[in-house]
DNA sequence: GATGTTACTTTGCTATGTAAAGCAATCGAG
DNA sequence: CTCGATTGCTTTACATAGCAAAGTAACATC
């Protein structure tokens, strides 16, 4: 990887082409701690389920509450088993089958971490909606932004 | 399929298999409004950095701010594009072909939607997790929770 | 005019989410 | 005691979709 300062000795001849002391910081908005393996809309409410019951949950219930058919969930299940992001306790009751899915240790610590990424992405998201709201900032008042010239639709 | 209320009749015998007046309302955690355009990590990325550049922002810098490589991004744009969400503007900037990307106001809109789910689920999170830190609930200060009896390891 | 650079686009592989079908055990009716 | 229905999952199959690598085009440089 290198030193990535020094390739500027090659390349900013005559134009800067990023202001040095510019805000757009690389990769600013990469948000690498959103994990594939928790980022995903029925593993992210089945984690989110199991925060909410420490005590576990049975396969129907998690079902209902995250509103996935059988083979969904018993698919997402084994990933983040797999992941060791939950523990799947197989038992009798009633005399019928039951699961029961617990979050593990390091699954709760590893989707804290991302919630708090989360968090960071809707702070943004947040601060940029303050940003375009107020008045003296780019988006003032105007409803639509002009173009830069000599730029044409798509 | 017809009355599914009806159905309780012949099941609630014993056993409320569901406690009527229990706060696990069925699609508790579904998070329904997580689109699938916007949920991914690289477009999420390229719409809050857009979002925070209202006045648009030029394909190689989204690139890097989204850490995305060119086919990646060109892909993802495309896609936003179609959905409506973003606006994509083809021009010439010292000889050479630039792309200006922008929110449009309907992307605008669906995005802030969006966010405002993810606050939903950074909320839910955060409840869970005070909840398992004070003392009196179901986890307690036992380290381990013990096994409802008669599970046994995936 | 050959080589290199910039700025994307297109192509192809692979992974993955999802629906549908499958399976095993039990229950209830006749 | 056999038959069909129900419960509780698993497995399979497919269509989407993300991602990297190769391709294209326009200019710039040697």
């Amino acid at each position: 990887m290198s030193d990535a300062k020094n390739d500027q000795s090659s390349e900013s001849r005559e134009r800067a082409r990023k202001e040095p002391g510019d805000a757009e910081s690389t990769g600013r908005f990469a948000y690498d701690g959103l994990e594939r393996v928790i980022h995903e809309k029925a593993r992210l409410g089945i984690l989110a389920s199991l925060m909410s019951h420490p005590e576990g949950l049975l396969f129907n219930d998690l079902k209902d509450l995250c509103s996935l058919t059988d083979g969904n969930l018993s698919r997402h299940l084994q990933l983040l088993q797999e992941s060791a992001l939950v523990e799947i306790w197989k038992g009798m009751r009633r005399n019928r089958p039951q699961t029961l899915v617990r979050l593990t240790d390091a699954g709760r610590k590893r989707f804290a971490e991302y919630i708090s990424v989360l968090e960071s992405v809707v702070a943004d998201a947040v601060a940029a909606s303050v940003a375009a709201g107020s008045s003296a900032t780019s988006r003032a008042a105007t409803p639509r932004l002009p173009l830069p010239k000599g730029f044409s639709p798509a």
